[in-house]
DNA sequence: TTTTGATGTCATGCT
DNA sequence: TTAGCATGACATCAA
């Protein structure tokens, strides 16, 4: 039995290796951290349901991160982590290293389910290889073994326990000092094997180190997470240098600067659980829990250096924010995460951050986010961008995608047309708020600057005088102010639409998929006016995005032109100094040579003994390098050129 | 009162 | 033919 289990879980670890190879993601750990043993699943075989394939097939479509059925629970959390990863696909390309914890998780997970599911722990639980139980000591006899096996027999694979996240992290290199000595072999495949492979020997090494050794390691996460916690936002060029210096000590730490990037959704199934679950090992390890989140997400790039905690909450991280208790850390989470993965964080404000930054604020406040917070980092505007990209009603979302896609592309987030936003708001704050109304969103960010009437009741014309607004004076009936300032927020349109009795929102009628709106056109019965002012309502929101996103690639050239111009004016004034520089070189050199030719034709005599003129001599370098003196053309020469450039010009007319 | 930027809308051409 | 997109032009509002 033991032997067939032995050649089953190389199978595994070998399928699993030839998986990751061809690109595809065996990513147990993400379901392993939050509910489940993995040992558990391990031992359900591959019918398993963290053989999740398909679903990381489906992760990176726009409706696709539908969690499997065994885990409901995460969905959420993994609409939190797509957006994620869709954040950091915008930096540096990212390798697939979940297969490592996947193996070490077979080392190491022994005790998972006496100490919980979470794995930002397993710097205690690695000692689950000598806790007791029958279970776990079947488990403690096998998994070492092919761990060792997979650390010697793959060694281009490697392992490494992702699940040790921010932990590994910081106790990598104390751990690697200490098992430099120990553990003289694995290090030299080290050094010879890959940054992905170093990471994941190293961690394999960790894991399969002494026990004992992962005590001091929790010391050391406080000591090191204090000394980074320490440095301020100011102090980058020092954490740079401290990086520096951890890197001179230990030429892996690049190796867990990557981890902490392939480990990210395990710090967020560790803060999910910690958020959402409150789960005892929350409750009892407090501090360590929110140390690890927050030093996870730091370390997966969530901010700049120099951004503001607004700035810091605008971006990505803000599904995770209030998870990790993102807002009371700013700073120091601005000092980490600028130097752990400042790039791809660089590339997210490139590419515009208004696409992240349009989670809702409805959903903010689900997060315990204040929204204003957001709103302080938009233009003051009110720019309907938001409000577009905010249409979360959108039930056709997947149209929007389609049609908007292909500009999508390079101003993902800048125009707020994304696709992609547009859904993620529909499906994530519809399950914060259940009292949401397009209408309400739709006054509140659909911005429509004072074009609606509330004269329109009392005149039902379809074409509204601009300035009627101003005709009509405010304070006409105090009782009826707020109704009136209401039917001042909203639109023409959604005037026209309320006067029409049409039960579709601007929003709706505009974000609807064709099919889905001519079926509302033919089903509802519509009298022809209705079904005139729907078409125009639909034709006007579109012209309206349309316009929106014209003028937003219009000043996007006019500001790449400006950065040609600029740009072409320094090469200018660079050639032009090349110029100078050259000429004035130039005449120093023919000074240079004229001074050379009259000294050396001093030096020379002609037949009858005297000294040569210069004035009639002067001296002429051959190709071969060979000095001849040939006395100087008199203008004569001068003249046959200017013949043969008469001849030219005769040629040239005939 | 004028200027200017932002925005909505219409017309038109193209796909 | 229709829907949608892109864009120029114009109107309007507000600072």
């Amino acid at each position: 039995m033991q032997i067939a289990k032995k050649y089953f879980t190389e199978g595994l670890i070998q399928l699993t290796i030839l998986l990751s190879l061809i690109g595809v993601r065996v990513d147990i750990d993400s379901y392993l951290s939050g509910y489940y043993s993995p040992l558990i699943e391990i031992n359900l075989g591959p019918s398993s349901a963290y053989t999740q394939t398909p679903f990381h097939n489906l992760r990176d479509t726009l409706d696709g991160y539908s969690v499997h059925p065994k885990c409901p629970e995460l969905d959420y959390f993994f609409a939190s982590r797509r957006l994620l990863d869709e954040v950091r696909t915008l930096g540096s390309p990212r390798f697939p290293t979940q297969l490592n914890a996947w193996l070490v998780h077979q080392v190491s997970a022994t005790d998972k389910a006496d100490c919980g599911p979470s794995t930002s722990n397993n710097t205690d639980t690695n000692t689950g290889l000598e806790s007791p139980g029958d279970e776990a000591r079947v488990e403690g006899e096998h998994l070492p073994d092919s761990g060792r096996e997979v650390c010697q027999t793959t060694p281009e694979v490697g392992q490494r326990p992702c699940n040790s996240g921010a932990c590994g992290f910081l106790k990598e290199e104390d751990e690697v000092k200490v098992k430099e000595e120990e553990e003289p072999a694995p290090l030299t495949q080290l050094a010879h094997s890959s940054t992905l492979e170093q990471e994941s020997m190293l961690e394999g090494i960790t894991a399969l180190s002494d026990p004992a050794s992962h005590h001091p390691p929790t010391i050391d996460i406080d000591q090191h997470w204090n000394s980074l916690l320490s440095l301020s936002v100011t102090d980058l060029d020092d954490l740079d240098t401290l990086v520096t210096e951890r890197l001179s000590d230990l030429d892996t730490d690049i190796t867990t600067a990557i981890s902490q990037d392939v480990s990210l959704h395990d710090a967020m199934v560790t803060s999910v659980g910690a958020f959402g679950a409150a789960s005892e090992r929350a409750e009892s390890r407090p501090v360590n829990q929110q140390q690890r989140a927050l030093f996870r997400l730091e370390s997966t790039g969530s901010s700049h250096s120099d951004a503001s905690p607004g700035m810091a909450l605008g971006l990505a991280a803000l599904p995770f924010a209030s998870v990790c208790n993102l807002t009371g850390n700013a700073s120091q989470h601005s000092a980490l995460g600028g130097c752990l993965d400042e790039a791809v964080f660089d590339q997210i404000n490139q590419l515009g951050l208004e696409g992240l930054d349009t989670m809702d604020t409805q959903l903010m406040g689900c997060l315990g986010i204040d929204p204003q917070v957001l709103e302080d980092l938009d233009s003051d505007s009110g720019l309907s961008l938001e409000s577009s990209s905010g249409g979360p009603v959108s039930p056709g979302s997947s149209e929007m995608s389609s049609s908007s896609s292909s500009y999508c592309e390079d101003e993902c987030g800048a125009t707020g047309y994304s696709s992609e936003v547009d859904s993620v708001p529909s499906k994530g704050i519809m399950d914060c708020t259940t009292t949401w109304s397009p209408i309400d969103l739709s006054e509140s960010v659909w911005h429509d600057h004072s074009y609606s009437s509330p004269a329109f009741f009392d005149q039902p014309s379809v074409t509204l005088p601009h300035k009627g607004i101003k005709e009509e004076p405010l304070s006409d009936d105090d009782d009826d102010d707020g109704s009136r300032l209401d039917d001042r927020e909203l639109s023409r349109d959604e005037l026209r639409a309320r006067a029409m009795c049409i039960p579709f929102s601007v929003l709706q009628i505009v974000n609807m998929p064709v099919e889905e709106f001519l079926e509302v056109l033919d089903g509802h019965g519509f009298s022809p006016d209705q079904v005139t002012l729907l078409r125009d309502i639909r034709r006007r929101g579109k012209n309206k995005l349309a316009a929106q996103n014209c003028r937003k690639r219009k000043l996007d050239a006019i500001t790449g032109l400006q950065e040609e111009v600029e740009r072409l004016h320094a090469q200018r004034d660079r050639l032009l100094r090349e110029k100078q520089l050259t000429a004035k070189t130039m005449g120093a050199v023919g000074q240079q040579i004229k001074q050379l030719t009259r000294d050396v034709l001093a030096r020379l005599r002609d037949d009858s003994g005297q000294p040569l003129n210069p004035e009639r001599f002067t001296l002429q370098c051959g190709a071969n390098g060979r000095v001849v003196v040939q006395p100087v053309r008199r203008p004569a020469v001068s003249t046959s050129t200017g013949n043969k450039t008469d001849k030219r010009k005769k040629e040239k007319k005939q």
